[in-house]
RNA sequence: UGGGGAUUGGUGUAAUGGCAACACGCCUGACUCUGGAUCAGGUAAUCGGGGUUCGACUCCCUGAUCCCCAGCCA
């Protein structure tokens, strides 16, 4: 751009961002998006919004408002530049017309089937149609005739007359409109030819005075076509068409075909399932938009195919919610705990910290009570040494609230820990202790009598393979699903505060993840979807063995 | 046995003839009322082989590997 501009080839920059309505967006068009809108405003351009829709037969408007919504979310705004190619349709009409006069374009009445032998292989050249050397009115007829509907789908097509043997394959005489009896999302029934991806795109292009159109590296064989179409028509200032790589994260599948697949099997619950890439799915998940564009601007743009792990995704929404979420307790695997020394029917309430990074966010008031839940796994009868947490005999902080002890473990008939019975140290309300001891750890909790319930879902990685569409899983990616992709916890305790929430709120369950409350809550029975769990130095270590 | 594109630490990107840099991850340590966060330090790379040059990730030659193209999808 800065070499365009400087030599004068263009006077301004004017980008656009082209999907076709027939699937939602997800997180590898952010990078399309955060590109295309980044560098118009880097250049103090523009970007238009423009749907690409030349295929009735996939094509909705359920999809363009959901296209719509997701970009407004991202924080993008094509201001009154929202077009469609379907809006072009008479022009580029027109400009077929053109081309047939010019003696470059033709009607051919080949069979589908014969039209792929006839266009000869990779390494083999094609030879021509026998409708290739029809006469200029011969072809205009022809057209007028597949346009009044005289064909039906399949019996005719135009194509662009160029070079049967050109090694390039989208050079040999691709076909520019199909016959398709179909109804159109935004035309209705007015047509039944519709213009292929590579007559409608640039040409869409040109119209709009878009003068850098930013795709995707399977199209870098179509740019010659691309060339080729603006050059004919003489397009006196042709948009140049530039390829990069698209987004491919690890652990997860991004095509829609292959998400279309996944809802369709069920195997995850639509768009916005929380375990799926998509922004609908991100955004339900917990995902902000400024974790997203700041996760793609790290990402980085290049020419080579690469795939992003997905921590650096996690370690994008973590930042942000690191220092935006506030923090509450909620214990999801419930261990019952008695303070024996506290008195019966007594409570009390505890200044709580919001958010340790916002000093500003304030506190809460949090009850605290004679019978309280801490974590199961918080709790070892037999600890290894490097557990710091609640063990018998040992004295460790519950967090905003006392010290307390372990004095005994009550266990069921076979053996499992059901509660403990433990002291607690009044001298340590608010969680310091007036001699300076100290505690190797600090637990959350929640006091039985104020809990609220909570359903918890804990989303994790959709697959359990890096690459599901590798080789060796060729035919049966579905297989290599993470089986634990979603755990749901129906008896989390958590502390009152979070009935307030609304759905779409995240927090942070201290040491334990962030989560963004869905919209399927009710009230009275919240419901909250794990976006990313915390760093967690003492499960690494477990793992480490 | 065609054409197009690509190749820098474990991962993603910089450097385009002049000290291979940044981020994520990982490893140490400090600090901590979250085993979180933060802070300090560390680990680790130019696909191979030739050549040009005082000097090459960068230019040339050669080889390897990967991706894309044979939809009336985009």
């Amino acid at each position: 751009m800065d070499a365009d501009l400087a030599s004068g080839k263009y006077d301004k920059v004017v980008t656009r961002f082209p999907p076709e309505p027939n699937g939602y967006l997800h997180i590898g068009h952010t990078k399309a998006i955060a590109l295309s809108f980044g560098l118009a405003e880097e250049y103090g351009g523009v970007t238009h919004l423009r749907f690409d829709d030349t295929n009735p037969l996939t094509e909705d408007t359920s999809y363009v408002d959901s296209i719509k919504e997701d970009i407004h979310w991202m924080g993008f705004d094509w201001g009154d530049r929202l077009h469609y190619a379907s809006d072009y349709f008479e022009r580029l009409y027109d400009w077929a017309v053109k081309l047939i006069r010019k003696g470059v374009a033709y009607v051919c009445h080949l069979t589908e089937e014969e039209i792929r032998e006839y266009r000869g292989t990779v390494k083999e050249a094609g030879k021509p149609s026998p409708y290739r050397e029809r006469s200029v009115e011969e072809n205009l007829a022809e057209f007028e005739k597949m346009r009044r509907g005289e064909y039906k789908d399949g019996e005719a097509t135009l194509r662009a007359k160029i070079d049967m043997a050109n090694p390039n394959m989208k050079m040999r005489d691709p076909l520019m409109y199909r016959v398709r009896h179909a109804h159109h999302h935004n035309t209705g029934d007015k047509w039944c030819i519709y213009p292929m991806y590579d007559w409608a795109h640039g040409q869409s292009d040109a119209i709009e005075g878009i003068t850098h159109s930013l795709c995707t590296l399977e199209f870098e064989n179509n740019n010659e076509l691309y060339r080729w179409f603006l050059e004919q028509l003489e397009v006196p200032t042709p948009p140049e068409q530039t390829e990069f790589a698209r987004l491919a994260l690890n652990y997860t599948v991004m095509s829609k075909r292959k998400l279309l697949e996944l809802i369709e099997k069920k195997l995850v619950n639509g768009w916005n399932d929380p375990r799926i890439p998509t922004l609908s799915g991100l955004r339900r998940r917990g995902y902000t938009p400024a974790a997203i564009r700041a996760f793609v601007e790290r990402v980085g743009v290049s020419k080579a195919n690469s795939v992003v792990d997905l921590g650096m995704l996690e370690w994008a929404i973590r930042e942000d919610l690191n220092y935006n979420a506030p923090r509450r307790m909620a214990v999801l695997d419930p261990l019952k705990v008695t303070i024996t020394n506290y008195p019966e029917g007594q409570s009390e309430e505890l200044d709580a910290v919001n958010n340790p990074e916002q000093p500003e966010a304030g506190t809460r008031k949090v009850p605290f009570g004679r019978t309280m839940f801490i974590e199961r796994d918080d709790f070892m009868e037999d600890p290894p040494r490097k557990f710091f947490r609640l063990a018998p005999g040992r004295e460790v902080r519950l967090r905003y609230a006392y010290f307390i002890t372990c004095d005994e473990v009550v266990k069921d008939a076979e053996g499992n820990v059901t509660e403990l019975n433990c002291t607690y140290d009044p001298a340590t309300r608010g969680g310091d202790a007036p001699d300076g001891r100290k505690v190797k750890a600090t637990l959350h909790w929640v006091s039985a009598e104020h809990a609220v319930n909570l359903e918890v879902r804990n989303y994790d990685r959709l697959f359990a393979v890096e690459n599901p569409l590798a080789q060796k899983y060729k035919d049966n990616w579905l297989q290599a699903l993470n089986p634990d992709s979603l755990e749901v916890l129906t008896h989390v305790k958590g502390e009152p505060s979070l009935a307030e929430m609304q759905p779409g709120d995240s927090c942070q369950f201290e040491r334990k993840g962030y989560y963004c409350m869905d919209p399927d809550s009710s009230d009275g029975a919240p419901v909250f979807n794990r976006t990313v769990t915390l760093r967690d130095s003492w499960a690494k270590m477990q793992k480490k063995g």
